[in-house]
DNA sequence: TTGAAAGCGATACCAC
DNA sequence: GTGGTATCGCTTTCAA
């Protein structure tokens, strides 16, 4: 039951040399030659090396961090972890960091900013050095006084206001302008557009994308961007309602600006036993199996998850660090996609 | 720049008492009464906690684990965190630890052994004080090598040998025998399955259920399990091709044991022109926006994912804390579902 | 109820 | 190159 913790000074005592020397060892980075860059003696650092391992020693991360005040451990919060967005922003995220030698915690703020300010109370608590937040309405107080803690925050996907803030976001403008405009150069005139009836900055970047690409191409008097409720439960219908008149209009395609539009235009679709692309043309968002799995595959932007996950940890990485003048805003953009791969996520759920 | 950081000592000076009451205070729990239960008088106890607010403290976690050995910090390592599988877990994880005062530390072993022993030392590091893992093929030594770290370990939705572990497991013979049954109760008669040729237990289990409810049911002589090749690129043509076969044959209905089979086996009855459920019934598994968006929505079956993870919690956490004889093995069942939700993942990805 | 003081296991500083 | 030792912030006896 009682088993021994091996600490640094048992490793000490059976190399026969002192806490100091193990400390430097077991700290050092092996350089190109595959040499330790370390002022100890090779051979030396041979044996505690060998005695390290041979005794099982690991090094106690709460104690490093709390005298040396490091920690290489950061956070991401983001508004939910099983939302398949974020999911695959940690999973990019994670690995980044584990090839620079981070660590990072992650947590699911729920959209709520009471929650958000507890998490980052929490993994201060864990001295991270650094946090990237996807913020939720109205936070602006909970991570102004997080800037109290004198780490740095690197926003991520959504945006707030405030100087300090490092910045990764998707340039959504550009992300409609490309929906649009494939839309129109594939021969469509007459492009319509579903949203919800939500003051969202990433939405209504969306919206002025597709109206610039209609005003180019001088379809303006063909813009149209309806609006459904963001209640699910009316949603559905008002999406059929929409779609039905569009049918009746002789509406040629859609732009479908968030993954949960997409679902209810190519629900409202087959209800009304349409097919796409012959009797309507839809440029979707997101990934779904059912853009990829439909014949011929649908049109979908997808955003730069990965982009997003890398950018935001080499800007923090860079703020913690101190290497200076770091670019501290940066906007990335989305990407069309013609083709699909079936079943993406293919590890057996369980073995 | 530079910062003070708040220190217990900080508010045992302003608050006039010593640094052994602001730890009494900050420690306790509020008892039922509203009265926090530590031996400090309710009077300097509340002016303790006035200061700690008014100064801005935090507990230094690292210093209060290095100390008190425990960290209130458990790990979970899975294959893929942007798995949705897996994200749902880690969500409904996140949020029961949370409840019960514990910190989770995820992170994804990508189904590589040596990996998933990093990961181990890496979060040993962090003093977790216990550990709930989805192991990899091959992974055995390395959890065996973990129980020596004298921390409890719970394995999760896949099995591996080992008395010393706690086991929360999904019971995947009752699943098949569910979704069989089913299709034979519907009045089926011809009854397949298609499956991996891989000897995986969660898929061979499946496949025993399967053919057990078909032997309840006399149609034994109906029974007939394809196997296609677990590489994405020829498994497309290969379902294909045995739904071309099937639909010849008059074959009624297929039971789908994972996902990416559910998608290859919509994708060939897309492909052949035939529609579900008029030519074929489905049973299809985990969730999709496909399953959803059906007319009607395509039975499936979906794991009891907040189960693992709330189960396994549990379980862990009377392991660490010692509550005596745990139940060390459970088998959860899994649900049929016959209706759906468009949209589950609402959050608009940017706002 | 309250407080003094001894560590937890590393790192940092300084001396050799 | 190497080693002694103070110290990080907290919890935990033990005494008062």
């Amino acid at each position: 039951m009682a088993i021994k913790k091996v600490t640094i000074r048992d490793v000490a005592r059976e190399a026969g040399v002192s806490v100091t020397l193990v400390s430097f060892v077991m700290n050092a980075k092996v350089g190109k030659d595959g040499r330790l860059d370390c002022p100890v003696n090779p051979k030396t650092a041979a044996r505690v090396l060998e005695v390290a391992k041979r005794l099982g020693y690991r090094k106690n991360n709460a104690a490093a961090s709390l005298r040396s005040g490091r920690s290489h451990t950061i956070a991401l919060i983001i508004p939910d972890i099983a939302n398949p967005f974020y999911a695959d922003i940690c999973r990019y995220l994670e690995n980044v960091a584990y090839m620079a030698g981070y660590n990072v915690l992650f947590a699911s703020s729920d959209e709520s900013t009471q929650k958000l300010g507890n998490l980052i109370d929490t993994v201060i608590g864990y001295n991270v050095e650094g946090l990237i937040v996807a913020p939720c309405a109205g936070c602006e107080p909970v991570l102004e006084k997080a800037l109290g803690y004198n780490i740095p925050i690197v926003l991520i996907d959504r945006n707030i206001a405030g100087d300090e803030f490092g910045r990764v976001l998707v340039n959504n403008e550009e992300a409609g302008i490309q929906a649009a405009r494939y839309l129109i150069d594939k021969g469509c005139r007459k492009v319509e557009m579903l949203t919800y009836s939500l003051e969202i900055t990433s939405l209504t970047e969306r919206v002025r994308g597709y109206m610039k690409a209609m005003r180019e191409a001088g379809l303006e008097k063909n813009m149209n961007v309806h609006s459904i409720s963001y209640d699910a439960v009316k949603a559905r219908d008002e999406a059929i309602a929409i779609f039905k008149d569009a049918f009746e209009r002789g509406v040629e395609a859609f732009f479908l600006p968030t993954k949960a539009l997409s679902m209810y235009a190519i629900n409202a679709a087959n209800v009304l036993g349409r097919s796409i692309p012959k009797d309507i043309s839809f440029v979707c968002y997101d990934e779904s199996d059912l853009y990829a799995i439909h014949d011929p595959v649908i049109p979908h932007i997808i955003q730069p998850l990965q982009g997003l996950a890398e950018q935001s940890f080499n800007m923090l990485k860079k703020m913690i660090e101190e290497e200076t003048p770091v670019e501290k805003s940066l906007s990335l953009n989305s990407t069309l996609v013609l083709s699909g791969t079936i079943g993406f996520h293919r590890t057996p759920s369980s073995m």
